[in-house]
DNA sequence: CAGAGTCTGTTTGTATACGAACAATAATCC
DNA sequence: GGATTATTGTTCGTATACAAACAGACTCTG
């Protein structure tokens, strides 16, 4: 069988689920890269939510995409940059921003959610029918 | 006024793979800070795969750590910096660096082997034995 | 009501990531 | 053997990520 030597740390990095985690993400992000060159991943994210919910304060926009507070900063930033989204304080809390998607953020999600759906699809691409089900359901008990 | 165009493809970002992965990264990264406070996990990966091949070119060290040539650059300098690993140009080949792990780099990665096992169980802690197994089989393919 | 604690958004600093462009060096090919 | 091509490492710019510290605005409690 195999031989263990208790003296030498037994280690190697490539099974490591850290490793496979980042390389399947890597993998993921140049295909969305390639499936929409006009918003990042982190940002097709935020605007999708944001269309979903309709509107949402910045902070509560980073909770419901997985943001902390610097970082949905950033995203947002850019987006309002863009012309995407629109910011407005909130009148019950002067703490707040309020955002919301333009027209013009509505319309560049739309027009890119069959790409969205391809981009999944291709990720999942290796995957059998069955085992995308089985993977899905397993990779969602570890977030 | 929040309403639903039926003419639309639905979307939802929750279930999404990208959304998933993305999710699952951030909760391994958060267990192996936890765990190995000394060095991230990028940086732990270049000296543990440095270990394993004994040296490397530091491209080749990129490649094998699934890092490009300008984030192997970031991570192998500050790993220098700490004293960790060691530069020394290549006779043969002028371009080349070749990288070696200090003692000291050799030293703290045996330290923190059992301490990386522990952090691939309690990302993996969610899932079943059985589930584990699949789960890295399934996730290999995403690579 | 006053003070403690909490929440909001912001800023700073560090660390991945990666595309693109670059100079120096090797390898290849004709 | 000289020109083309490829590779190595570097730099720049942009975009996540997150910890930590902050000020201002709200909430809760005594």
């Amino acid at each position: 069988m195999t031989q263990h030597d208790d003296n030498l740390p037994s280690y190697r990095l490539d099974p490591q689920v850290g490793f496979l985690l980042r390389r399947a993400n890597q993998r993921h992000l140049a295909i969305f890269a390639r499936g929409i060159p006009e918003l990042t991943s982190t940002q097709f994210a935020a605007l999708a939510k944001l269309c979903e919910l309709g509107q949402a304060t910045q902070n509560a926009l980073g909770r419901a995409t997985a943001m902390d507070a610097a970082t949905i900063k950033g995203v947002a930033d850019r987006l309002r940059k863009r012309g995407l989204i629109a910011t407005a304080p909130d009148p019950d809390d002067q703490r707040r921003l309020t955002l919301t998607p333009t027209a013009e953020g509505r319309a560049l999600y739309a027009s890119q959610v069959p790409a969205a759906h391809a981009i999944t699809a291709e990720t999942l691409e290796p995957l059998s029918e069955e085992d995308r089900t089985t993977f899905l359901r397993l990779l969602e008990k570890l977030t």
